[in-house]
DNA sequence: GCAATACTTGACTATTTTAGTCGGGTTTAT
DNA sequence: ATAAACCCGACTAAAATAGTCAAGTATTGC
């Protein structure tokens, strides 16, 4: 599986947006100031946020992104699939002769990594944004 | 975090042996030829294995390696450190003029992450060889 | 002793993924 | 009109991954 700084920064940048306002649009520029990610990149991440339904855009100037949906109904889950940060494990080769038939030995490992895949996502689902917005309130 | 072939592959191969024989030794030719993975990159894993206490090894003909503790005592989080497969995610940046400060919103995903991390850890903790291979065995 | 088997070690490399950058658009408020 | 801001696709440097390759050393059986 992998969890790396694409994942990482659309949280950080939905949770900037939940934070900073409900209503006003807040443009990548202000994020990208706020929280040190460069605007280019943010494009990308929020391009796919868009298409998952995750944000809405406003074009032309005052224009930015809102949340498209209340933070607690965006899990965490929500946000790593629109970004292609999938809790994925490497599998079985397709084309291998020994291919995983499910008697080999091989193959124990399958059943392992789907456990170990449901039990993250798991996690993620019970995770919303609300949650990081109020956790972190607490403390500043 | 990463869960790439090489974990995959070392608890594929100690599987294997746990499964062969506890008293004599496995070679990596046989390893290589039951679970379809290259005698060198075998001995890539096994090298790590070793040094972890893991397995034992046994040099010359009819050699091998053996367990070196008994499955139930090998949890899949010992075998990860020892191939260097950890459960790791993107860390904030240490030079950045932004850094994490417990401050600022930018490290909202810091507590979230060392939350995740706690909770995979606590899921390899619990699984031992021996649960693969009574699980397993059960099937075939 | 010598050949065969099997572990030991370290360097090397191709491929893939990651983490961006870059350049050119289009839309909209003022 | 112009500037702010989204939109989109191509490009690239660096790192990680998944191996391979070569040259050993140790042990057993004949």
């Amino acid at each position: 599986m992998k969890l790396t700084s694409k994942g990482r920064y659309a949280v950080m940048a939905l949770v900037d947006i939940a934070k900073f306002d409900s209503i006003n649009p807040v443009s990548l520029r202000d994020i990208s100031l706020r929280q040190g990610i460069s605007i280019d990149y943010l494009e990308q991440i929020f391009s796919k946020l868009k298409k998952y339904e995750i944000v809405k855009s406003i074009r032309g100037t005052q224009g930015g992104y809102i949340l498209n949906r209340k933070p607690s109904e965006i899990k965490l889950n929500n946000i790593f699939d629109a970004v292609d940060e999938k809790v994925k494990t490497v599998q079985c080769k397709k084309d291998s002769k020994k291919s995983c038939n499910g008697k080999s030995t091989k193959c124990v490992t399958h059943d392992l990594w789907n456990e170990l895949e449901t039990h993250i996502n798991t996690f993620f689902e019970q995770k919303s944004l609300e949650d990081l917005v109020i956790n972190k309130e607490s403390r500043i």
